[in-house]
DNA sequence: CATCATGTTATAAT
DNA sequence: CATTATAACATGAT
């Protein structure tokens, strides 16, 4: 479910909890988001301790705790943060329970696509601090990405713009919302790209990336149906909302790709 | 019952 | 070696 501004909803949903000491933690013994981490390591490590804080970076997010503990990882596709009260019983698909005086930490994730790993150390952990520069980075110029357009100059644009590796937060809707924007087809090739180009792709990247932050990251509301793909992209049946033709879908490495067939011809 | 899903990664192929 | 393509993962919604 999550990109860059969902992940920033979800990890706000626990802040009702910073400051709190955690009274009691519940794993889920068999959960596959751990990947083989032993389950017993999240239970030591983070009962006892106090959440201090959290960050996202593109869909990872960290949360820091007192004694030098970081619990850090990705929601996959079905993944969630929830608040519940402090009895709560968890349901089949909660991987990690936390419980507060006041609160319970609920980390969900049916499809269990997530991973989620437990650190302790004063700094944050390494797979942490090695992640690609954020889109609204300064660190994420015109240079790096030409880079990325021309390592990999024969992929559709669309698939490219999924590598997390160079573009960390953007996923299926966002990719497709950037393409439609600039109405270039989802299969143009990085490789054709001159400056020009390249410079208007970045600045796609970037004012999308910044409103949905602004407009689902804090209440998860819509943003506008005129001026946006995301709220017709969904299922089919949608029309373009800038010339009202019929969306086209279909699937491109593996993914759905959803585009208007006039607009984004190029 | 069949199809589809806002993601990542191991492995195969070029 | 570097890049690109595909399959697999596991569950719920339609």
């Amino acid at each position: 479910m999550p990109e860059l501004a969902e992940v920033e909803f979800y990890r706000k949903i626990w802040s009702p909890a910073l400051g709190k000491k955690l009274v009691r933690v519940h794993v889920h013994p068999h959960a596959r988001v751990f990947r083989g981490e032993p389950v017993a390591a999240f239970t030591t490590a983070l009962e006892g301790c106090i959440y201090r804080a959290s960050q996202t970076h593109g869909k990872q997010m960290l949360f820091q705790f007192s004694r030098s503990i970081w619990l850090g990882g990705h929601l996959g596709m079905s993944g969630e943060m929830k608040l519940g009260p402090p009895d709560y019983t968890p349901a089949k698909h909660d991987h990690l329970v936390l419980y507060t005086r006041q609160h319970a930490l609920i980390l969900t994730d049916p499809r269990m696509f997530g991973r989620w790993r437990i650190h302790e150390g004063k700094t944050p952990p390494p797979w942490w601090t090695e992640l690609p520069p954020q889109v609204l980075d300064a660190a994420f110029t015109t240079e790096r990405l030409t880079s990325a357009l021309t390592r990999h100059a024969r992929v559709p644009l669309k698939a490219l713009l999924l590598d997390q590796a160079w573009f960390p937060g953007i996923g299926n809707w966002m990719a497709d919302e950037v393409l439609w924007r600039l109405q270039w087809p989802p299969t143009r090739l990085p490789g054709s790209l001159r400056r020009p180009a390249i410079a208007k792709l970045h600045a796609a990247l970037q004012s999308i990336c910044q409103s949905a932050l602004e407009i689902i990251g804090t209440d998860w509301s819509d943003p506008p149906a005129e001026t946006w793909l995301i709220t017709h992209r969904w299922r089919d049946g949608g029309n373009c909302p800038r010339c009202q033709t019929a969306l086209q879908r279909a699937e491109l490495r593996g993914r759905t790709c959803c585009w208007c067939p006039r607009c984004q011809r190029g």
